[in-house]
DNA sequence: CGGTCGCTTCGGCGGCGGCCGAAGTGTCGT
DNA sequence: ACGACACTTCGGCCGCCGCCGAAGCGACCG
């Protein structure tokens, strides 16, 4: 190997940056970002590679701490390795140039505008909701970001009128801006962020469209928003 | 352009990951990371690569928004395009593994062992007495981590009697969390930590070591330490 | 006003790495 | 036991991209 040329010491950035550095791979970690697993043949399918050429990509992004893996019987399933992993591709995202739109069809200019408007972003919501959500907060006084983003003491009380403790202690940060890249605008993101968009699910304030990122906000989310954060229907109605 | 694989929607990730993905390019960056400009062919000499070599790398940097280029006649000032890129950068070469040590000559040890001790990270200060004031400034209760890093009153009363005024209202977080390469452990970053670093320089607490990223605590900022944060002077001295 | 120096452009070379298809291994159903 | 299926390994092809040296351009210096 040249070792001549990468003299001395510090880390390996190439080594790391690379991994992401291909359409292929870097289309995995994006379909990864919504948290869940995925076999192998599923992330084949969805960038349109062979399986062969998924495996080799894959043995790379493991090797790399970039995803983790799960063998259950003939199945391989990979998540992301970590919310740090999610940060970091978010960050990443969050300054490269956005695609050549070129919805040609209509079911996916449909698609493109469902996850505008409402997603999960690795483990908690985006998209106009997940913005909306967060301003309100801060209207509210439940976070603020006077010096960074922060909860309040009226946020955490907040969040146990849900049901929902605040993990404290943790090395995860328990809130975290979280770059939209739609809406170019922070959303709650960090152990919060989680634990808020994982109370929507069970209390059926939110849903999946099908099986996709996008999710689309119930009659009883409509009307627990507007009680609890004060949210016009408009905003979370899904056109 | 094969824009059949590349299919649809969503931010372009890979061209972003591309761009780090270079040895010579990470080399740049990295070296960038002290947060000073440099000229295209100091750049090209620190990692090796004849100038025509790097007048390419650095095209492709200033393009994709990494860098910003400054022209002094016929100099061709780059540094890093903001603290967001050096983050960026941080975070990636947090997950990095770290590159062959391999220090064979006495002074590269040397150097080595120099930035493990004290080094700017873009505008802040690492290595471990970036770490030591971090942990300092946790225990004083000056910032705390309950609900992520932040600021407490105490600690920008303390800034105050050293005459540094915390800048509010900016985008930018004014104290985040930075985890150094070396020492694998958050320290202080952001708005704060910038300001307390270029007071440390200011009122020579330290000073750089030649030209590096590497720098030296003086017997003021021994003095200083010890008295504003309770710093044993071993951990200040430079072995 | 010539010489030097920093940077740039261009052509050409070489290697790395992503792609596939064919063949092999293990697991699950029937 | 047998086929179907998910995944893996391997060989070979091809394109991209990083490298350099030669030559050109503009700025600075005597």
């Amino acid at each position: 190997m040249d070792t001549r040329r990468t003299h001395g010491t510090g880390p390996d950035l190439a080594s790391m940056a690379r991994l992401l550095a291909d359409g292929t791979r870097a289309g995995f970690c994006l379909a990864l970002l919504d948290g869940r697993a995925w076999t192998a043949t599923e992330l084949a399918r969805h960038v349109g590679v062979a399986p062969s050429t998924a495996t080799e990509h894959l043995h790379a992004l493991v090797g790399g701490n970039l995803l983790a893996e799960e063998r259950q019987g003939r199945h391989r399933y990979v998540r992301l390795a970590g919310p740090h992993v999610a940060e970091l591709i978010e960050s990443l995202a969050a300054m490269a140039p956005q695609r050549a739109p070129a919805p040609r069809t209509l079911s996916a200019a449909g698609r493109r505008q469902a996850l505008a408007h409402a997603r999960t972003c690795y483990d908690h919501l985006a998209g106009a909701v997940g913005v909306a959500i967060t301003d309100a907060m801060i209207e509210r006084g439940l976070v603020d970001l006077e010096h960074g983003l922060r909860l309040t003491a009226e946020g955490t009380t907040w969040l146990g009128d849900l049901g929902i403790t605040v993990p404290t202690g943790t090395r995860r940060p328990s809130v975290r801006s979280c770059l939209d890249w739609t809406e170019r605008r922070p959303h709650l993101a960090g152990a919060v962020g989680a634990a808020l968009c994982r109370h929507a699910f069970d209390t059926d304030w939110i849903t999946r469209i099908g099986t996709t990122r996008a999710v689309a906000v119930t009659p009883t989310g409509r009307q627990a928003l507007r009680h609890h954060l004060g949210l016009p229907d408009d905003i979370l109605a899904p056109k």
